[in-house]
DNA sequence: ACCTATAATTTTGTATACAAAAGTCTATTG
DNA sequence: CAATAGACTTTTGTATACAAAATTATAGGT
């Protein structure tokens, strides 16, 4: 294992936990692969009981799937789970951030902005790439931060996906920064329906615009299989 | 163990969780209440292992709380936390039933119908009140089944709360039949709209009402607790 | 008597060991 | 050669054993 520091994880599971859900989500492991407890075990230099235990919390946040005497998969991801991720994305997340407005600080405010900025003036490149997604996360991340419905903050994390999408939304990085310049000047005029309609707004830009994006990739792909 | 009659659940891990979800729900278990792995085990006649996987099920259908070195405590429930659950069953669930409805076979409509007969010829006593609550499970678990959203699904069913409600709810036991059979003639009538706003409805006064009956619960207790 | 430090106990976390199920391969038969 | 029964291998499920953390009890000092 990675040297076990633990500083804010104190168990093994959380560190399981994380190396998996990175190699999933960077998409280093494909959908529908397999993940093997013992292979996993000696990769991480833990014994199969973390790793079983990773394995059915990050059933719960959907990236894998479990089947009894049979093992986890990584969960595949189809157009209509896309429709479904933002959908409910959308109805959530909007609540969630109109929630945690009131409970928003100015230092967080301040952060939010700094953020902001920082992204954009970032430029896209394969490197900077994990640099985004990070900012990224962490400008939802602040908007979250002391949500006082924590079932609807948890439903929104669980529904993931967020991290691959920069990748492959990067013709669409104007129109991203657009959006969030105007969720952060809702939050900045403490708007709660201004935010909720940003919010919505983006992330039903977003769906739209993955949709397009995977439909490519597959006519691409389609066209290649039937040379 | 319960003599492991597997039919349906072919693992420990299933029975135990079936067992201390039951626990929880009965009221057997007070919220705050500690679980400790060993006197389960023991007491279900099976290693800690299966207890400890079964624990972290239960954390994430939201029944218990896992703190690290720390173990698990059955989850406390504020009025604050009802108001979140509701409004997001209201939300999802209104969802999950719209996506559902073209999915709903005719035979499905007419064991959904059974079900409401059955609910309303029910004479509300002690015994009678487990076999409510299945019921009224099962009219809701129909209106999922082949819901297109898993997720939401997901969701819905791990916001849970609808176990315990129908023992407080008895004295609005007309009211909810009233709701049932509006939800059931907009699925006969195969309304997407109409199934909707009546499950909004329907979870709304829910909601309400158990509000004012903790409420009362509370007074009670304070007033007790004065003398 | 009260607080603090430390030893003893309890409880959780992880590793190892064994049992059961699923999957794979091979050999035999039609 | 195809199909299938049965041995063999792999992989998961559960039990037991040990290590680490947290909790409780105890003893000593002020």
């Amino acid at each position: 294992m990675v040297k076990q520091n633990n500083k804010s994880h104190s168990t093994t599971v959380h560190e399981v936990i994380k190396e998996i859900r990175k190699e999933i989500l960077n998409g280093t492991l494909k959908e529908g692969e397999r993940l093997i407890q013992d292979e996993w075990a000696q990769r991480l230099n833990v014994s199969r009981m973390p790793i079983r235990e990773a394995l059915t919390h990050l059933e719960m946040e959907g990236l894998v799937e479990i089947k009894p005497h049979k093992g986890a998969i990584v969960t595949p991801i189809t157009q209509e789970d896309i429709e479904e991720i933002f959908n409910l994305r959308c109805m959530l997340e909007a609540t969630v951030v109109e929630k945690s407005l009131p409970y928003l600080t100015e230092e967080d405010v301040t952060l939010l902005g700094e953020v902001l900025i920082e992204m954009e003036t970032l430029k896209l490149t394969d490197e900077t790439n994990d640099k985004y997604s990070k900012l990224n996360a962490k400008f939802h991340a602040i908007l979250h931060k002391d949500c006082p419905w924590p079932r609807a903050k948890k439903f929104v994390d669980n529904l993931g996906i967020s991290p691959i999408a920069p990748k492959l939304l990067e013709p669409y990085y104007e129109k991203t920064q657009q959006d969030h310049r105007r969720i952060y000047e809702a939050v900045l005029r403490r708007d709660p329906q201004e935010l909720r309609l940003a919010m919505e707004y983006h992330l039903t830009r977003t769906k739209n615009n993955l949709l397009k994006v995977i439909q490519q990739m597959n006519d691409e792909k389609n066209k290649n299989e039937s040379i």
